[in-house]
DNA sequence: ACATTAATTAACAACTTGATAATTGTTAAT
DNA sequence: ATTAACAATTATCAAGTTGTTAATTAATGT
């Protein structure tokens, strides 16, 4: 084949892990929640010694693609390797092909977003022995120093995880398999201020209709109450609420 | 930079064009209408009288990314070179990179759909020496041969558009600037068989209380019906729709 | 004049939902 | 043992939504 066009120098796998975190967990009350961005401060020094591209930022864990993987599988790989996370739920959300982008030559980023339990991120803190890896509260990240364009990838990862935990049940990825309406409410509210929500007899008598939740017959929990509260779990359907229906 | 990894031998953008097609327009009737994808047949011979690869199937318009253009850009481009369609709204929908779903090498698919009006196919259609070009119902569309991983990239292009359509205001991009209520209600039926929007006297109470549609103050048409009808149109605001709120 | 057709309005019942309040079950303090 | 506290749950009400059915309106063509 007779090259028409120069080919790319690099292929990159970027990932936005987002994790919940349990602000206040006092026994028997429900949790008060926040959304959070995993990031990782670039070296400020290279290992001769010579000050890094874009040292001292944060950053977005990544890496380069190999060829006999597709991105999705090196994002999973990276995430492994820099910060020990097992992932579950991995998506594709964007492409960073801008010319320019990045010093060191034509290289094109796939954004993908993963989405961790705050049980699964429990594991990950006991064996992390990398001190240069935080979680940001979703609300502050853009207020950070970040490196090449994450700014943009980030800016454009929130908009879709919050449309994504709004508009399918990814919200199932950071709870437990079987919650509490106040639980899964506590979840919602990191990124709505639908009232629908927010206002709990609403939200409470709401969830019992919900054709993709279901009540896990005869099973309550008294992690958000003394009185045992009805656990629930989603189940495998699929739903498009479209925008020209329901009240505004 | 030291390569540790091989770099891609190809970076290619695919589009996905959608188009509305008024399949019966009596006067004074609402249309009915079918969502339509533009495909190519590809040369079953090349120049010079060889078999092509993937020769006599139908595929997505698209082509190589060069150096100095971003995917977005060169699908514009692309589109336009193929086709003479001057694109108004192209998007990014996903990313294909299976190693080996291209025998040529290590080649990245960036697809992309757009959405064109009638109108805008009108213009098209006319200045049309191409007769390898054709639309296709896309409820028929699976049917067909298509070439390459073809049929995934437009399997995932029905369900982005479907719930484009759906959950955004992106339906405004197949109508004129002014639209009667069925005239949306034809759009909008073309992937959805919810009774809140295929109900006459629901949906046309309902458009004048959507806060991203605005009546059209004192103008009528008489496109739809023998009656002055009332026109519409889309405004800037931007709603979401969670699956949590609502009835089902 | 009359039938036809689509848009529009009306009216009704069933359902949704925000607000308010009452009830229930459990814990912890008195 | 009694009581206060509190989340969950249930109840009630008013306002709004929506599927259905029907009536009304306006323009056209016979």
């Amino acid at each position: 084949m007779t090259k028409k066009y120069r080919t790319p120098d690099g292929y990159t796998a970027d990932i936005a892990v987002f994790t919940i975190v349990t602000e206040e967990s006092k026994p028997f009350t429900p949790p008060v929640m926040s959304l959070n961005l995993l990031l990782i401060e670039r070296a400020k020094w290279n290992a001769e010694g010579e000050l890094n591209t874009e040292g001292g930022k944060w950053a977005l864990p990544g890496g380069f693609v190999g060829v006999h993987e597709n991105a999705l599988q090196a994002a999973v790989r990276e995430l492994k390797e820099e910060t020990g996370i097992d992932c579950v739920h991995m998506k594709h959300f964007g492409i960073y092909d801008e010319p320019g982008r990045d010093d060191r030559g034509w290289i094109i980023s796939n954004a993908h977003y993963a989405i961790i339990s705050e049980d699964d991120l429990r594991q990950i803190k006991a064996n992390d022995d990398a001190s240069d890896v935080k979680l940001v509260n979703i609300n502050d990240v853009l207020q950070l120093e970040l490196a090449f364009d994450h700014r943009q990838i980030i800016y454009d990862a929130l908009s879709v995880i919050k449309s994504e935990l709004l508009q399918t049940t990814a919200a199932k990825n950071l709870l437990q398999d079987e919650f509490t309406y106040s639980e899964l409410q506590a979840v919602l509210s990191t990124v709505t201020k639908d009232p629908a929500i927010l206002n709990e007899q609403a939200f409470a008598r709401k969830i019992k209709s919900l054709p993709f939740i279901e009540k896990v017959e005869g099973k309550t929990t008294q992690r958000t109450s003394k009185k045992a509260t009805q656990l629930y779990r989603f189940n495998e359907v699929e739903v498009v609420k479209p925008i020209y229906t329901g009240r505004y």
